[in-house]
DNA sequence: ATTGGATAGTTCATTTACGAACAGTCCTTG
DNA sequence: CAAGGACTGTTCGTAAATGAACTATCCAAT
């Protein structure tokens, strides 16, 4: 008894239970955004640049690991908006530098706090696990990812992203 | 030492891991389907069908959750290209009855070989977890997930999916 | 037998993110 | 110091998935 399932049933399981967490986040994600009239990618770009006081477009995109393109006009759209400020880096005048403005700062701090935000959830969730269990999830998380990285898809260094 | 770091923390960590294997999961998706001139939804589709003989729409719909209208165009270009065979369930005119043609059980059998396809490298991912390992994940993505579907979003009997 | 509501699926217009080609800036090397 | 190549970001056309409104069918209640 108990011999180990066919690891085609594995996967299937896991991935329905990993697409179920992915479209709650996603609907999350969206209702956030959308209440404050951001994109999905404006979100996360104005959320990854708050914590630090300012960071140039460049490093955003490694943290964030959109396309070019997406990035951009998810840029363009704060900044069109004064949510964000955006000026050439000094000694590179390829990159850009981005910092939120006052308003911008303002709008971080509102939905940090949002009741039934994105980021209230997340932390409520993530708070239902124990110690253990959350750092048996992020290391297997992370073993997968790196895993699939790996894998046959030649990284073709893509001029996106 | 070695206190419990911050919730807040903790989210956008469990978040990167998240994302990051998400993206890896799509691309590959994408590739598998797109070398098969399937969409996303028409690939997931057609993988779900398969080891049934045949099922309804509905069905499809509750296994996938995805909205009606994304699975009616994906199914409808699946009869077009004759990779399924669509018709009213004998009972319940409202209700299509699907299966896959003979072309279509091809094609499934192909994909499931086909070296670097989706399931291959899903398979060998989900080889390198210990059974305990993918006990634990499985389990706390499922506790993620219900955590997240009881939360304040009012599933507001949709209409759509 | 008729009507109102529920259920299953389709149509269509819209939104959204994306890839490919491009433009501007910088750096090396002869 | 000119030219080629690498790097950063933008533009633009396209494809894909979605929500809202709709059609068709079924069922229950009067």
């Amino acid at each position: 008894m108990s011999s180990t399932p066919p690891s085609d049933m594995k996967s299937s399981k896991f991935l329905h239970s990993f697409w179920q967490v992915n479209r709650s986040l996603m609907r999350y994600v969206h209702k956030t955004a959308s209440e404050n009239d951001l994109s999905i990618p404006q979100y996360s770009a104005l959320m990854t640049i708050a914590p630090h006081k300012e960071m140039t477009q460049k490093e955003l995109g490694e943290i964030l690991q959109m396309p070019k393109s997406t990035l951009s006009q998810a840029i363009d759209g704060l900044v069109q908006a004064d949510w964000l400020h955006r000026q050439p880096v000094q000694d590179n005048r390829r990159e850009m530098q981005l910092m939120l403005t006052e308003k911008g700062a303002v709008l971080f701090k509102k939905v940090k706090l949002q009741k039934g935000s994105f980021h209230q959830t997340i932390d409520s969730a993530i708070d239902t696990l124990s110690e253990k269990q959350f750092e048996d999830l992020l290391s297997t998380l992370h073993h997968i990812a790196e895993f699939l990285e790996n894998e046959t898809i030649i990284k073709e260094n893509s001029q996106n992203d």
